[in-house]
DNA sequence: TTGAAAGCGCTAACAT
DNA sequence: ATGTTAGCGCTTTCAA
C-alpha cells in the first residue's frame, strides 16, 4: 500500500478492482451531483446537460463504475434477456441456428440464456428454473413442449417461439422450414428419377418436423398413386441412422431410394451404404437428406437436399420476438420457403429423349 | 368474465395469468403471514414452522407464484450466472464443449448466458455489456482475451475461465488440452511411419492451440534433427483449410504427410486430396488432425488424431469456477492428458521386421 | 418461530 | 436541468 494512488480512504471502490464494485452513489459523489444524475447520465434519452454528463462519465471512468443491470432489470420489470432451450446441440444444424440466433439477439440488445437437455426430448427442469428470471421470450429450438410447461409460461408471462417445431397450444408461436412442401418436393424428384422402392427414414417420433416430413412424403406418393414407403426410425442420430440403414440394406426388398428426414442422418446413411455395403451413392442407391448444412455440400457426401435457411428462419423469430415484446399478445406461425438442391447423392431424372 | 374463480378482487393474479405476476406481498396476504414469512419459506435452510411453510406454499401455487430472480440477485449481489463467450459456433467441437458446459452449469445450479463473435476474433463488445449483470465467473471458449477485457474483469471482480487457449494475462485461469505433448506425439508418429516431406496446417495466428500444437510438433522434429515442415494456415475453417490443402499439393515438393491443427482442416484436408488431387489418404498421402471430434471417427475419415476429452475439459473448468466462487483469487492453469488415436488417414509404421 | 423494518442499486415521477 | 423521493421484489438483521 505504499504506492499513492487518488486520494481518497481506503475502501472506496477504484478502478484498481479493489474494494466493492462502484454505485451510481459513489459515482454521485466523486462528480458532486446527485446520484440520479448518473442514472441520467446513463440513460441515452435523458434531459442532462453535456456539461454535467461530462463530469459523470469522467467520475464513472475513475472508478470503473458500470450500472448494475440487475437492479436496472428489477426496476423496469423486464430482463431484456431472452432464454433458449435447445435439445441437442450436437446437430450442426441446431448449433448454426443458434449461432445465428445469438448474433441477432445481440444486435437487437438482448441477452441470451442458454438452457439444454441431455434427455433429448423434454426440457422441463432447466426451463422451469429459468423461468424465473422475467424473460422476454422463450425461444425452443426443435425441443417439445409440454402442455404444463406452456402454461406456466403463459402465467409469467413468457411469450414462447417454437423454432423447427409445431405445437398445437395456442399461444405459442412458430417458425418451421417448408416441410411439407419440401418433402413433397424431393418424392417428386425421387419418383422422376424412376426410383422404384422409396424408403423414409424418420428422425425422432415425436418431432414434428420429422412428421410433417414423412407425411409429405407419404402425401406425395399417394397423390401419384404410389403405395407408401420403406419406414425406418433413425432417431436424428448418426449412430441410430446407420444402424437404421443396415436395416434397410439387409430387407431381401432392398430400397433404391432413402428419404432421411435430415442431413445428419443422410452422413450416417451414406456411409453406411458406400463402406459397410460397397454401394456406389448416386447409382446403386439414392440417398436424399433435409436442411441443406454444410456438411451436404462436401464431396464426401455431395447430398441432395431441400433447404431450410438458417438466416431467414432466425430473423423471421426475431421478428415475432419484437412484436411480442411490443405487446402482441396472439401467436404468429410462419413457414420458411426452401428449394430442393441437386447434388449427387441420388440418381437424376433422365432427360426426356428427344423425339 | 362469467365463469366464476376463486373469490378475489378482478385485478389480484391469478394462476390463469391475468394481471401482473404475483409478488412475496400478494402472497403473505392471502396465506395471512407476514411477506418474510414468504421469503422464508421458499429458503431451503431458514427457520420456519412446517405448519406456516404448508400455507406459503399452497398460497403461492394458487397465486402461481415464483420468486424473482432478478430481486435476489440484486440482494445476494451474485447473479448465479456464468457468462460464456464462444467464437466460432460452427466448429463441432466448441458446439460439443457449449453442450457439455450447459449441462455441468445447469448441475451446479448456474445459469449459462451466451455470447458470439461474428468477428472471429476479438470478443470485445457483446461481453463488456454483459459485464455489467454481476457474473459469478466468465468463460470464453477458444476465444481471444484482450488485455483491456481482461482487466475490466477484474475490475468488475468476475474471474475468467479460458477454454481451449491460454493467456499471459494474470489472474486469468485456463483449461487446455495437452497441445505440446500431442503435437509431439503425432510428429512421433510421423516420423516412425517414414515420412520424409512433413507439413503444418496452422489455425488462425492468434491461436494460442494452433501455436502450442505448432511449438510442440516442430519442437520434436528438431530434436530428432529433422528441419522445419512446409507451412500454412488454413484459418481453422473448412474453405481456409481446403485452399491451404490445394497449395500445399501444389507444390513441386508436395508433402507426404500434413498435420493439421484440427479435425476440421484435416477433414478439408482428406476430401482436396481425394476429390481433387485423387489422392488415396493414408498411402499416397497421410493427414493427421487434432481433437478427435466425433466426425474424425466417421468411415468417410477415419482421421488419425490426438484426444482432447471434452468431458474432462469441462470437469475442469467447473472445479475451478467453484474455487473461484468461493472465493479463490489466484488463478488456476490446468491441462488435460490425451491420447493418439490411430485411424487410417495416416500411414502407421511398418512393425519392425523379426530378425 | 415470526413480523417489522432496513436496504440491495437503480429508475422515474415529482418538485424545484 | 437538477435534486428529492418513492419504490421495484426480495433477503436479512433485529426484536418480540
Amino acid at each position: 500500500m505504499s504506492k499513492p494512488q487518488s486520494q481518497s480512504s481506503p475502501d472506496s471502490p477504484l478502478a484498481d478492482g479493489g474494494g466493492r464494485p462502484a454505485t451510481a452513489d459513489d459515482v454521485a459523489r466523486l462528480a458532486g451531483v446527485s446520484q440520479s444524475a448518473v442514472s441520467r447520465a446513463f440513460t441515452p434519452g435523458a434531459s442532462i446537460a453535456a456539461a454535467t454528463r461530462d463530469k459523470v462519465v469522467a467520475a464513472a471512468e475513475q472508478l470503473g463504475y458500470q450500472p448494475n443491470l440487475i437492479a436496472r432489470s428489477l426496476i423496469s420489470g423486464r430482463s431484456n434477456i431472452v432464454g433458449v432451450g435447445i435439445g441437442n446441440l450436437e446437430n450442426p444444424a441446431f448449433a448454426a441456428s443458434l449461432d445465428a440466433l445469438s448474433l441477432a439477439l445481440a444486435e437487437a440488445g438482448l441477452r441470451l440464456l442458454l438452457f439444454t437437455t441431455n434427455t433429448r426430448g423434454q426440457i422441463e427442469t432447466p426451463i422451469q428454473e429459468v423461468l424465473q428470471y422475467r424473460l422476454d421470450a422463450l425461444v425452443l429450438l426443435s425441443t417439445a413442449l409440454s402442455p404444463k410447461l406452456a402454461l406456466q409460461c403463459r402465467n409469467a408471462h413468457v411469450p414462447i417461439v417454437l423454432l423447427n417445431r409445431t405445437s398445437a397450444e395456442p399461444h405459442v408461436s412458430s417458425v418451421n422450414g417448408d416441410n411439407l412442401g419440401g418433402a413433397r418436393a424431393i418424392a417428386a424428384f425421387l419418383l422422376a428419377g424412376e426410383h422404384k422402392r422409396l424408403a423414409f427414414m424418420a428422425g425422432m417420433e415425436e418431432s414434428s418436423a420429422s412428421r410433417e416430413r414423412e407425411q409429405g412424403f407419404g402425401a406425395y406418393l399417394a397423390d401419384q398413386g404410389v403405395g407408401p414407403p420403406i419406414r425406418e426410425n433413425g432417431q436424428f442420430t448418426h449412430a441410430g441412422a446407420a444402424a437404421a440403414m443396415r436395416r434397410l440394406l439387409n430387407r431381401t426388398d432392398r430400397p433404391d431410394a432413402v428419404f432421411c428426414a435430415n442431413d445428419q442422418m443422410a452422413i450416417a446413411a451414406i456411409d453406411v451404404a458406400r463402406y459397410e455395403f460397397g454401394l456406389e451413392v448416386g447409382r446403386e442407391i439414392s440417398i436424399v437428406g433435409f436442411g441443406d448444412t454444410p456438411m451436404a455440400s462436401w464431396p464426401s457426401f455431395a447430398i441432395t437436399t431441400f433447404t431450410q435457411p438458417t438466416e431467414s428462419m432466425v430473423a423471421a423469430a426475431m421478428e415475432i420476438i419484437g412484436k411480442l415484446r411490443q405487446g402482441r399478445r396472439e401467436a404468429v406461425r410462419s413457414v420458411v420457403e426452401g428449394e430442393l438442391v441437386i447434388r449427387s447423392s441420388a440418381r437424376r431424372p433422365q432427360p426426356a429423349p428427344r423425339s
